[in-house]
DNA sequence: AATCTATTGAACGCTTCGTTCAGTATTATG
DNA sequence: CATAATACTGAACGAAGCGTTCAATAGATT
């Protein structure tokens, strides 16, 4: 790709996490947008067609970095083995911390539900090898561990991520009982 | 209140449902709404602050009726002592069935996101009173219980509503493994 | 009947949107 | 290095919505 290209869609990102680092999501205009970026109007939408579609490009850069089963993860070793369910818990937990400040600013935000949408069918795909075991419908056990976690990350994020992920993930196999026996 | 007051409100609640129904919350504009209204656009400026303030009211006043602890609720007897867990999910979820049409196109909208986000403080008062005898948070179980007890209230719009309140009660306390005893 | 209150709808200024275009700068390529 | 291709610029534009104002009208309340 163009190097001029990558470049601007770099400034196009990096502005819009420093604004919304300022000022809720809905209240961000484009003009605020080049004007952080240094970029000309017509240069924003030749990337993106519209807000929300920068919205859903930051989006999916942001999670499927956290998501990403392998690769540019320095985690330490012996979280990497995600081979347990506790430990995968561990390995997103830990990647939440990683990005804390900007995903307390964007994650906490007012306009806030816009992204844990986006975020939700990751956090499925997370729970759908697990639980077949049951007599409840499938998608059921998926819908309700999603949930489940999902909002138990909005209350770590709101005691400002003060227990550790270890603690979380414990937290989480008790309060939904799944110990291994 | 003047009669004419109270009216207007109506007709402005009333047309909104309906283009809810129509298109999402984001593309409806306020001249949409007072054309459907058949109401003047200072009048509506007179009742709601901004179009975000209609939503909010309207919300309200859907969620109150679901929540509302007795009054007007036509539920069968044995349904309506709402003592245990189950039986007082039982009740919402009969409530949810019950404006089934209009909480289908709400809820399953695009937009939906933003109607959940009103939503989830009424759920997590539903929970609050429960489960204080873990050793996790209070605060933590809330979450974790209205998390998954939502996200499967989507799981059961998507499915059209097939199951039975009471087979929906069940299953949610099959899934949290909550069984008395 | 007299007073108070709500509705009306056109008009206004303002903000933001997404597009266009001609001119300029940068990059990839051969 | 020369050339072609691509990207950026920034001003300007029309369209759409917003929220407000106001004087006139109609309806409630007592």
């Amino acid at each position: 790709m163009d190097r001029r290209k990558a470049r601007s869609r770099d400034e196009i990102f990096n502005a819009f996490l420093i604004l919304l680092k300022k000022k809720r999501y809905s209240n961000i205009t484009v003009k605020d947008i080049i004007d952080e970026a240094n970029v000309g109007r017509a240069t924003f939408y030749n990337h993106f067609e519209t807000k929300d579609d920068l919205l859903k490009s930051f989006c999916q850069k942001l999670f499927e970095h956290i998501f990403s089963p392998e690769g540019d993860c320095d985690l330490p070793i012996e979280l990497d083995m995600r081979y347990t369910l506790e430990q995968r818990l561990v390995h997103i937990y830990y990647h939440f911390k990683k990005s804390k400040k900007d995903m307390l600013s964007i994650l906490k935000s007012e306009d806030a539900d816009i992204f844990w949408g986006i975020f939700v069918p990751y956090i499925k795909k997370l729970f759908e090898q697990e639980f077949l075991d049951s007599d409840l419908p499938d998608n059921y056990l998926v819908s309700f561990y999603a949930g489940s976690f999902i909002e138990t990350i909005k209350w770590w994020l709101n005691e400002n991520m003060a227990t550790s992920e270890k603690d979380m993930a414990e937290y989480y196999i008790k309060a939904a009982k799944l110990e291994e026996k």
